[in-house]
Parts: structure tokens; C-alpha cells; sequence
DNA sequence: AATATAAGTGAGCGTTTGCTCACTTAAAAA
DNA sequence: TTTTTAAGTGAGCAAACGCTCACTTATATT
């Protein structure tokens, strides 16, 4: 039997990921990614069923590779501004140094793919956040809500300084630069709103 | 000379609207759209020249009236915390009232066509906010931060409390519903973090 | 009624799409 | 060394793609 070839397995994969993170999931096709990674289109259907198959299999590993960063060093049982302020730090140290995955996964998380991904990857989140936010609640440190609005109010800020960062875009006259007094700051404004 | 019929260029916009609302900018093409709306194929490059045309000139239509829905009964020479309160209502009402419209500007807002349609956009809400957030300052309700950093932790958080709703998503276990009370107890926590 | 003009069309163009098939190649098992 | 098995391929299919063209239709002008 035949060893399966890691350097195309491996190209498929990298190369999915960077075009869609340049060109955008609307132009992506597998005729032209087997090109790009130097293979036949036949090549990958040994290892995904079907595109849609591909970039959801793509998107949870990237997924999980990011939440896993994120919770590096983390740990539920951590005051919440610590344990908070560890998973800014992690999430934006893994989108500026895994910037293709990062907009991958942006780009999929906004498609018609996200169902999917989201189910799968979520559940991860939603154990250790649980537990966490259940502590600093009987610790009092913040006020009962639900995880929905949590996240919206601890994360959805430092998504948004991310993206801006990414897109290179200024709503100001200046360039947005990404600096990590910057997201101190931002993370100071947030706290502050969330603390009891 | 043979008069446009309103009807027709109004169903393309629709229609286009509704499927990458529906399916996704990835699977929205011109012939299914011609056939959806009951139109030619042809009658489509009379109104626009070409599939990008089409896009970003709808989705530049679209995201105007989202902005001066957003800003209706709002003046930049408001206290903070009113003006910043009426920008949530009116968002959120827009958002739920015109689901297919917001679900579609989200598309082309996360997709390679969104430089166009930004451009065009963000220059009507920097004028406005500009001042508003120099009145703030100047009366000093906040601290001096970048037009970034005040979106993302003034409006990012009711985006994604938005997309939670629309996405039918829920973090917990229970459905997550977009009421009102969620709304005023989320903006609350947001205005403590920015206020000095 | 005749003419001019722009709206609107259906057939279909060349290309690209996702995907398959008959086939070759490499390596383990016999 | 032969056989078996799975990896990997290039050519190419049917369907869909974006888009155009020769043409018909409706209305304002003459």
C-alpha cells in the first residue's frame, strides 16, 4: 500500500485557507486549488467528500487551533479581569500571527457553512466559559446575564479592534494600528462596564 | 420611447436581496436571479453593468438606509448616554424589521466586495459620529480614544447581540430571544465601561 | 401613420464549475 | 518476484456560470 503524501495533504490545506482568506469564500473552487497546491483535482476528493465537506473539516480544525490557543493558560477557577484579560491576549497574539486562519474563519463563520462549524465548536467554548462565569457570578464579581450577552459585551469589543486591524481600515483619518496599549485600554472600558 | 418598469427593477433588487440573504453571497448567481425575479438575464445589464456592479451598488442602496435609519431623531449635539441609546433602538429596529436587508448588507460586509460599499458608507457615519464623540469629550462624559476603539466597545456589542438574535443561536441551553429589557440591560453595561 | 428610441427578451456563446473515471504508481504483503 | 491495495492522476463530463447579441415591444415624437 501506497504512504499517503503529508506535503499534499498539507498543501490542499494551506492553500484552501489562504485563498480563501485572500479572494474570499466567493471565489473559491476546487479546480483552482488543486492547481494551486500542485495536485489533481481527484487528489482531493481521497481526502474530503465534497467542497462543502473541505472547508467545514478546515474551518473546525482552525477553530478548535483557536479556541485552544485562546484558552492557553487560562483556567475557570481565575478572578474574572485576570481570566478575562488572558483570553484578550491570547486572541489577539493568534490573529496577528495566524492572520490567514483568522480571516479564514471569519470568511466561514459569515457563510452559509457557519451552522456546521459553529455547533461543533462552540461546545468547547461554552463548557469552560460556563464554569467561569458561574464563579465570578457566586464570587459577585459581575451581575447575572446570559452567555449571549456576556459575550457580547466581554468579546464582541476585541473582535471588532481585530477586524479593524485586519482590514486596515480607518474610520478616522489616521491608520488604525493595533497596539497592545490600545486593546489595555479597551480592555479597562470593558471591565469597567462588567464589574459589579 | 418605452417607459422602465418599475415593477422589474424593483423585483431584481429584491430578489437579489432575498437569495444572498438566504443562501449566501457564494451561491448567488445572475441567471438564477433573472429567473427567480421573471426577468431576462439580459434586462439585469441594462440597470448594471456587471454581477460586482449589481452587488455593491445594492449593497451601498441598502447600508444608506440602515445609516439614516440608524441616525433618524438622533443630533450630535445629544448627551451621550441619550444619544448613543436612540443609535441602539434604531438599530435594532431596523434590524428586526428589515431582517432580509441587514442579513444581506452582513454579507457583502464580510466578503472581498466590501471596500466599495464601505467606503461610501463610512463617510456619512464619521461626519456625524465625529462631532458627537467631540461633544462628548468636550463635556467631558468620556475619555479621549480613537473613532475604533469608541465603536467597537459602543456599537460592537449590539451587533453581536443582533446576530445572536438572527442567527436563532444559542450559547446556553435555552433559545436566545432579543427583548427589549436585554437590550437596556446590556446598553447599561456599556455605558458605565465608557463613561468617566 | 411613420419614425425614432430605449426597454426588454430568449437563445446561446465561451468559460468555469464541482466532480468522476479509467488509469498509473508506489509500497506493503504474499 | 508477484500480487494486492490504496494513493494519486489528467482528461474531461454535465451543469452552471457571467454575459451578449440579434431581435421584438412599447411609447414619445414627428
Amino acid at each position: 500500500m501506497r504512504h499517503r503524501d503529508e506535503n499534499k495533504i498539507q498543501a490542499i490545506r494551506e492553500k484552501a485557507i489562504e485563498m480563501v482568506a485572500n479572494d474570499g469564500l466567493e471565489n473559491f473552487g476546487i479546480n483552482r486549488l488543486a492547481k494551486t497546491a500542485g495536485v489533481s483535482p481527484a487528489t482531493i476528493y481521497i481526502y474530503y467528500k465534497d467542497k462543502e465537506d473541505l472547508l467545514t473539516s478546515i474551518s473546525i480544525e482552525e477553530g478548535l487551533k483557536m479556541t485552544r490557543s485562546t484558552l492557553k493558560g487560562f483556567d475557570p477557577e481565575m478572578s474574572f479581569e485576570e481570566g478575562l484579560w488572558i483570553q484578550w491576549k491570547n486572541r489577539a497574539a493568534f490573529a496577528l500571527n495566524n492572520h490567514l486562519s483568522a480571516a479564514f474563519f471569519e470568511q466561514l463563520r459569515n457563510s452559509t457553512y457557519k451552522e456546521k462549524m459553529l455547533e461543533t465548536i462552540s461546545k468547547e467554548f461554552e463548557l469552560t466559559m460556563g464554569n467561569f462565569i458561574v464563579n465570578a457570578l457566586n464570587r459577585k464579581e459581575i451581575d447575572k446575564m446570559s452567555l449571549e450577552v456576556y459575550w457580547s459585551i466581554a468579546f464582541a469589543p476585541l473582535y471588532s479592534l481585530i477586524k479593524f486591524h485586519n482590514e486596515g481600515r480607518s474610520l478616522s483619518g489616521r491608520k488604525f494600528v493595533f497596539s497592545q496599549k490600545l486593546m489595555k485600554d479597551t480592555f479597562a472600558c470593558v471591565i469597567k462596564g462588567l464589574k459589579k
